[in-house]
DNA sequence: TCTTAAATGACAAACGTTTGCGTATTTTTT
DNA sequence: AAAAAATACGCAAACGTTTGTCATTTAAGA
């Protein structure tokens, strides 16, 4: 039995007063009498009303709802971006829902389509790898949804954004290593067909141009991010004649993939060869032999920042001002573990 | 300006027909014919039209919306567990809520409210540390809306879960241990204050048992989660005078502390001293001295397991049966390195 | 040609709230 | 004591859909 949830009506009806008068008796308007609001109280506690959210939704036409679109879930740079996010809708009293587009185009467009279905208030995206068209999340702004890339942010006008430079970290990379004496630093780069600006091979090259290091295109190799692509992009650096005593990898699991290839093939890390990375995970710290720095990118942060400019346009949107396109760059730290 | 969404009403203004033959026109329905509704999907769609789900999650008290309430997003397992969560979610044509209590009761309960009013069609939970009463999850029947727990199942009659059993893994681990001569086996606990089936500890002791191994109560320690609790916790097993060889800690990351504490008092790893843990997180294989084995918990097969089992209690509400409360149990597996 | 049935579509109610406006009662002011 | 103001509440519309019921037109059967 679908029993029915107390609503005002009944209440109304029960003590023979109007459905308004309920209502307002609930929302302390000025306009009801202290009795008529003891009252309507008492009852509304005594029947366990919850008011319907969902009426009320419709009628305002909001609904205190964030869609939060993103590759996967289970990487931990993610998880904690969208905790930080999670924690800010919290405090501001939005609730997210999240979808994973899985690097997929067409996935993130289903997501996008059901999160405006749910007339979210605002939408927070990380695209997808396979992302080379963002008219999907263009649509949105003719039903005056908000739009706030974070992290992977595309390369286009006219958007919000939330990122975190790496450029000066990779340069400082660099730095760091010349300043250890190292002179071929190899560089494990990611996936060319995502669409984001390239900040880490920009700060590599100019880290090289800075130490009158020359730019040695053969120290430069491509990983999927896969073990198996790691470890033969690995391979290609391990074969040079001028092998490198230094690589910088595209992220943490990019270098402990490398690492332990480079462990089977008896290369002693951080002596043969050392290692940077970026993402500064928390379990680089349990290694007995970590990287010897790693970028800081503060995935939490970025959340945090994310939410909040999203709130911010949610808000200046009812306040019919058109905000201008606003992008907020973190910085990244270069850790040395 | 908030300029308005075209409505069926719109429509059904400009081709000078009734919005009921919108409505079904743009369903397919039989009575509709096929002028008309060529007609109305046509302007439909010059008009960039998109039905208002709020007022249909109003009008047919359904939202296909579920809500994941959990302790944190940046733990990998609970991470892990909500991919599993909305990837099932995304096949049912659902959408996930998530809100995270931080392990506290008082957080979780606002949460449970604020899901509540967005009236979700069901719940999952994995219930914080602190959580001691599950009354505001019980509320929700009033409400007609099922919950699952997962992993963190409270030890209560009358619900649904999905939990994973330790208890065989745990008494294996003990077998394994024994195997190889270890006759001093300690073991790290978690919090006791976790409102949960305590099946590391029983497997523990009935692995003792099997194994003719005294159980020394002087071998069980206490952590907290935190490092530092674990360091002392460490710190106590090391004082003994007759010290472990082996140890079982609650979970790889009280693992980790573990064995970082263990070489800084230049123990040496899987020699001295080995360890054995719970979760079996991929960064574990990549250090150089991993716990020996890893009791593997499938957290994004619980997700998954708890979200189809929400889905169904959800679909069979509807067709008003009431099912029988079901308990979902995944079998750990021990994972040797 | 007349009756009947099928096809097509309009009307109106309903979902639970909020809110502008109007009205009756009471209180205050002069 | 009459007028003005304040107090307390009801009426009805509106938000965008879906759906049961009823009315009209068209086609078909005899």
């Amino acid at each position: 039995m679908e029993k029915k949830l107390p609503t005002i009506k009944e209440i109304a009806k029960r003590l023979n007063i109007s459905v308004s008068t309920v209502s307002r008796a609930l929302h302390d308007h000025a306009s009801i009498g202290l009795r008529t609001k003891l009252q309507v109280k008492k009852l509304a506690e005594e029947l366990n009303y919850v008011p319907n959210q969902t009426a009320i939704f419709f009628k305002q036409r909001k609904t205190f709802t964030i869609g939060v679109v993103l590759p996967n879930l289970r990487e931990e740079f993610f998880s904690s971006a969208i905790s930080g996010i999670e924690d800010t809708s919290f405090d501001n009293n939005y609730i997210a829902l999240i979808g994973q587009s899985h690097d997929k185009l067409e996935r993130e467009k289903t997501i996008v389509d059901t999160m405006k279905k749910h007339r979210v208030d605002g939408l927070l995206v990380s695209i997808s790898k396979s992302t080379n068209t963002i008219e999907h999340f263009e649509a949105l702004e003719q039903f005056n949804i908000p739009v706030v890339y974070f992290d992977r942010v595309p390369d286009a006008p006219n958007i919000h954004s939330v990122w975190c430079s790496l450029y000066h970290s990779s340069v400082g990379a660099i730095n760091l290593l010349a300043s250890k004496g190292h002179k071929r630093i190899g560089y494990i780069q990611g996936p060319s067909t995502m669409n984001i600006k390239n900040e880490r091979m920009q700060g590599y090259q100019e880290g090289l141009k800075k130490n009158k290091l020359h730019y040695d295109e053969s120290l430069v190799v491509t990983s999927d991010l896969s073990a198996d692509s790691t470890q033969a992009a690995m391979e290609k650096l391990l074969s040079l004649k001028n092998k490198p005593t230094a690589i910088i990898a595209f992220n943490d699991y990019v270098a402990l993939d490398a690492m332990q290839f480079a462990r089977q093939k008896k290369i002693k890390i951080n002596k043969d060869i050392v290692f940077v990375s970026y993402a500064n995970l928390p379990v680089t710290h349990y290694l007995e032999t970590p990287p010897m720095a790693s970028v800081e990118q503060f995935p939490y942060e970025q959340g945090v920042r994310a939410a909040e400019l999203l709130f911010k346009l949610i808000e200046n949107k009812t306040a019919e001002e058109t905000s201008p396109f606003e992008n907020v760059v973190l910085y990244s730290e270069l850790i040395i573990h």
